[in-house]
DNA sequence: GCCAACGTTGGC
DNA sequence: GCCAACGTTGGC
């Protein structure tokens, strides 16, 4: 199974506002940017994801799950862009930051570290597990 | 708050 | 269809 992150500003959508919505999730809104877009399309019901916190915090902070696939966003009135569902599966006992990915052998790769302005990027299985790993999961 | 990197828009 | 100008994102 594939393996994703999704970026967001915890001043706009945090960890805590996607844990406190529990097993029904939310709507992954927002995007409007075609390679993101495709990351969305290609995603498949309980596949999982890293959970990023941008500007503040800069870390990896929890996994979320796709519990619906994609299908329009009706916050996008050119009609071109369409959302997942995710849901919070678990926190990181310990985040992830982004000095401590770039320092890590083995993650020179990841899309977070050279092309930080994608909002959804596929993770792969190898970065899966040493980011885990690091996180105390 | 600044600015580099990237995407998008629009004039030609 | 090219490319300059502009807007946005996100690390620093």
């Amino acid at each position: 199974m594939a393996h994703w992150l999704y970026k967001s500003e915890p001043s706009v959508w945090s960890w805590d506002q996607q844990v406190a919505e529990g097993a029904k999730g939310t709507h992954w809104n927002g995007v409007r940017n075609h390679v993101a877009k495709q990351n969305l399309m290609a995603m498949r019901i309980g596949e999982q994801g890293f959970f990023y916190h941008s500007n503040e915090g800069k870390a990896v902070v929890g996994i979320v799950e796709v519990i619906r696939e994609y299908y329009p966003d009706h916050t996008d009135e050119t009609g071109k862009f369409g959302m997942v569902d995710i849901k919070a599966v678990k926190a990181f006992p310990k985040p992830v930051t982004l000095d401590d990915i770039k320092k890590e052998p083995g993650l020179e790769k990841m899309i977070l570290v050279n092309n930080s302005r994608l909002s959804v990027q596929p993770v792969t299985d190898e970065e899966w597990t040493i980011v885990c790993r690091m996180g105390g999961l």
